[in-house]
RNA sequence: GCGCGAUUAGCUCAGUGGUAGAGCGCUUGCUUCACACGCAAGAAGUCGCAGGUUCGAACCCUGCAUCGCGCACCA
């Protein structure tokens, strides 16, 4: 066996073990195993993507699930790929092209951009999953998908056919949302709705029937007044009832318009008039479909402004068009005053600037399947992790409106719609004027197709069963567990669950076979210390390879899944990232350690009737921490589970087992020596398994180091789970021994206490005299004598301490510290400190035994604990009290 | 306006009715035969506020406050 180097090396053990696992492709899912299945698609990172924190934390979670239902016995999938990410690549290779040839996309033309966007994706694409690699996933990267691979697109396009056929897509001149710097449209879920501070212009509106009457107007957008095509008031305001039926100038652009009356008009909001513009605002177009009003658009989609009529602001861009309109109507007396108005204006969620509601036609979904998807979550088809998200997403599906799908943008899936070329005359005019087809029309030449492609996300809604073939779906659809961020919900979640119960690509037509996923765990948000979201402007987003670099995969694992309470958001603190890395060091020692005293069990036993009470101890916590992981995996509690192992691991049997097994460890005694090195092996090996989904690197190395993997003969991957120790072990014997130690622990706790106050230096060894009570187990000292770094501890049952000797109370009885007679303020100051919390203590206890409604009410259990407690205290007491009086 | 979270030690957070916890930070002592990325000890909290239920509330109920998120509205 090879000795472990001092320090755990990250880089090359990290290295190491991933390539070997690919080489024996133990990721690699196998459609035709007896396991029973367990699948995960990856949430698909867009090409444009680097690693985030946001995508450690996301894919640390499905590994540590992938990894653990491998070691449990499952055939494992964990289905990789990526996203086109229409918008966001297209902007990032013009922005390319830009810099390094000046050319627009325009200039290039569709064709040669799309070949040099793939070109781009080449080059760039699967940077993050190269990331994913160093992280340690364990993803079947056989499988590897695109939303733009060849089979996919068809899918997706067959998608969009069949939903036509069923009349559920459609085409139509609506209010949607214009992105002007993207140029294209927008659902509803891209856009921000975000808080402004603007100004409220109050404008003028000459009557036209009384001049020098004036109807005022209260308004954001004075640049658009030229769009408007009328005014409106609410029908039963007296203000204005009489004007309704009257006509009124538009002060820019002039001419007349209708006043109308309609409901929706709230006559406490400015001047309770409003101005009608429908082609610039959702609810005034809604107003001018009500009252036929015409539509006048004066924006470019670019946002500058679109009105010869209006010289002064034609071709100005619309902020700026918004002061100039302003003082336009000032100088003509039109701009009665300005406010200050905070309202909230939608921002593209990619871009970063204001949409415009703009009227155009594109292409919508009518939802299919909404009561089925809110069924399915409501009555625990799908679970909810935590169960809270269920509301957001019930919220959403109960008020969903129509899905704008088009995208005026080049790289997607295009949409499989063809028009009639203008120029081609002989077409049958009853036709209808559109062809929709996963083909192309047979006449090609006569057809044109529709210039847009697709939402990215209706080609990321079939993600869960798309990427999958016949047979693979036949075994591993539905998936076991989504794993992903709430802000997605709506763009994906939702959407997936809604494509499986429409396509049903499962293996019946029951709704449990068709759900795309049982649980759907959504993690928290990783936030900086401050709070704020992590973000590249902000720079406060680490970067997950330098934190590898510096920690090791394993630490950052460890340190973000350790911090990652369910569904909270996470505050990331680097020195999170840094217990990680000192756990794995000390996991790395405690293993040195053991390996030093001669070689492990491959497959360590245990024998019952030899294990010493220490053992026992350590071996029973072990038996809780299987349980409670157990418990915590049940419910995602990540954070949880990690905690718990750390605490075991370091606490129990670093700090307490082994620190006390070390009397064993070093004596001569063979048999004793051989036990307690079988219960470090079991402890180990079952730490190690139990910590592998987390830190799969650093498990696997010193599982094939210490010689576990010889045992079995393979990588801990495939290991059978941990087993419960103590199973065998009669209740009552461990309770006994279990509170034998307790009390040892707590004697040396209370000892090294009483070593420090008196100012001990750890370097040097101390003398201590245990005056002990019955039942003091006399085998036990040397033991507690190491626990306590003490060169004696006597037991003498009559010893008469002299007057100021520190002396403590412990469950074992009563500790004196042997030390020169020195000054014996401080230990008098000392002694009356522990008399005082004693005397609290005391009174408290006695104040809830006095009270006859706790005596009579509280559990039996709960008032024999007080009244143990009493009696404690009250021994303890006149102990110290008597040693304090022998001072005086 | 509706809904969902959160509020516990200086910081980040555990804690589902019975003596307030961890890590970091801080103070003290220590290179002791796995580990200074370590060991040991310590200081530090009227558990956001006000009521209620209960023998007993950080925990259950009601209201309020503050912060965050989502939805609706925003001329």
């Amino acid at each position: 066996m090879p000795d472990l180097p001092k320090t755990y090396e990250p880089a090359t053990v990290e290295q190491k073990w991933y390539a070997r696992w690919l080489e024996a492709g133990d990721f690699r899912a196998d459609v035709h195993s007896a396991k029973p299945a367990y699948s995960i698609v990856i949430p698909p990172p867009n090409v444009t993507g680097i690693l985030t924190l946001g995508h450690v934390l996301n894919n640390t979670i499905q590994d540590v699930l992938a990894r653990r239902a491998r070691m449990n016995g499952f055939e494992v999938l964990w289905l990789p790929g990526t996203d086109h990410a229409g918008i966001a690549t297209q902007t990032a290779v013009e922005k390319v092209l830009w810099k390094e040839e000046k050319v627009t996309r325009q200039q290039l033309g569709r064709d040669e951009f799309i070949r040099r966007t793939w070109a781009w994706r080449e080059k760039h694409g699967d940077i993050i999953l190269e990331q994913l690699k160093r992280l340690g996933c364990s993803c079947d990267w056989s499988r590897l998908r695109f939303t733009l691979d060849e089979e996919y697109v068809r899918a997706v396009l067959k998608v969009f056919v069949d939903l036509y056929g069923k009349g559920l897509i459609y085409r139509g001149r609506r209010m949607i949302n214009w992105d002007p710097s993207a140029l294209t449209a927008l659902s509803d879920e891209e856009v921000i709705p975000t808080p402004q501070k603007g100004v409220l212009y109050y404008v003028r509106y000459e009557i036209v029937d009384e001049p020098g009457r004036f109807l005022e107007v209260a308004t954001t957008r004075p640049e658009t007044i030229m769009a408007d095509t009328a005014v409106a008031v609410h029908p039963d305001d007296p203000r204005y009832r009489d004007l309704i039926g009257k006509r009124a100038w538009r002060p820019l652009a002039r001419e007349a318009l209708p006043i109308i009356g309609d409901d929706i008009i709230d006559p406490k909001f400015g001047t309770g008039v409003l101005k009608v513009t429908p082609a610039h605002d959702k609810t005034d177009f809604e107003i001018g479909v009500r009252h036929s009003l015409p539509v006048i658009d004066v924006l470019h989609p670019d946002g500058r402004i679109n009105c010869p009529a209006v010289p002064e602001l034609d071709g100005l861009d619309r902020f700026a068009a918004r002061k100039k309109s302003a003082e336009l109507l000032a100088e003509r007396g039109l701009l009665s005053k300005e406010e200050p108005h905070e309202n909230t204006v939608g921002f593209s969620e990619r871009a970063g600037v204001p949409i415009e509601p703009r009227l155009s036609e594109q292409w919508f979904l009518r939802y299919p399947q909404t009561a089925e998807a809110l069924a399915v979550v409501r009555d625990h088809l799908i679970r909810f992790f935590p169960v809270h998200w269920e509301k957001v997403y019930a919220q959403w599906l109960e008020n969903i409106q129509d899905w704008c799908i088009s995208r005026q943008v080049w790289w997607g899936h295009r949409i499989p719609a063809w028009y009639p070329k203008p120029e081609s005359g002989n077409r049958k005019p009853e036709s209808e004027d559109i062809y929709v087809g996963v083909e192309p029309p047979p006449d090609g030449e006569n057809w044109i197709q529709d210039p847009d492609t697709l939402d990215t996300w209706f080609s990321s809604w079939l993600w869960a069963y798309e990427t999958m073939d016949a047979e693979t779906r036949q075994k591993f659809y539905p998936t076991s567990v989504l794993v992903t961020a709430p802000d997605i919900i709506f763009f994906w979640v939702a959407r997936m669950i809604i494509a499986g119960l429409e396509f049903q690509p499962g293996k019946s037509g029951r709704m449990e076979d068709n759900i795309p996923f049982r649980d759907v765990f959504l993690t928290g948000l990783i936030r900086d210390k401050q709070g704020r979201k992590m973000s590249k402007s902000l720079g406060n987003s680490p970067d997950p390879l330098d934190l590898i670099a510096k920690y090791g995969a394993d630490g950052l694992r460890f340190g973000l899944m350790r911090i990652a309470p369910s569904g909270q958001d996470i505050a990331f603190d680097e020195k999170q990232i840094e217990e990680g890395r000192n756990f794995a060091t000390k996991l790395w020692n405690a293993a040195r350690f053991r390996q030093m005293h001669g070689p492990s069990e491959a497959a360590p036993q245990l024998d019952p009737s030899a294990l010493s009470l220490y053992a026992l101890q350590v071996l029973a916590r072990f038996d809780e921490l299987l349980l409670a992981t157990e418990a915590a995996f049940r419910e995602y509690k990540f954070n949880e589970a990690v905690q718990r192992l750390y605490d075991f691991f370091w606490s129990d049997y670093c700090d307490w087992f082994i620190e006390a097994a070390k009397t064993e460890i070093f004596s001569e005694d063979e048999a004793r020596k051989k036990s307690v090195l079988a219960v470090m092996d079991f402890v180990l090996s079952g730490s190690l398994r139990l910590l592998h989904p987390f830190m799969p690197h650093i498990t696997e190395e010193l599982w094939s180091v210490l010689g576990f993997s010889s045992g079995a003969g393979g990588s801990i991957q495939f290991a059978s789970p941990a087993q419960p120790a103590l199973s065998s072990i009669h209740p009552g014997v461990l309770a006994e021994a279990r509170s034998k130690v307790a009390k040892i622990y707590e004697t040396v706790e209370t000892g090294r206490n009483l070593r420090a106050s008196s100012r001990i230096p750890s370097n040097k060894k101390a003398k201590f005299i245990l005056r002990p009570v019955a039942g003091t187990d006399a085998q036990e000292v040397p033991t507690i004598a190491r626990l306590l770094n003490a060169e004696e501890l006597r037991l003498d049952p009559k010893h008469q301490a002299e007057a100021g000797v520190p002396v403590a109370i412990t469950p074992l009885g009563e500790l004196y510290l042997l030390v020169a007679a020195g000054d014996q303020s401080a230990e008098r100051d000392r002694l009356d400190k522990e008399i005082a919390r004693l005397e609290n203590e005391l009174r408290v206890v006695d104040a809830k035994l006095a009270n006859a409604s706790f005596v009579d009410k509280a559990p039996p259990a709960v008032v024999q604990e007080h009244r143990q407690r009493k009696t404690d205290f009250s021994e303890q007491l006149a102990q110290l009290r008597k040693a304090r009086a022998a001072m005086d």
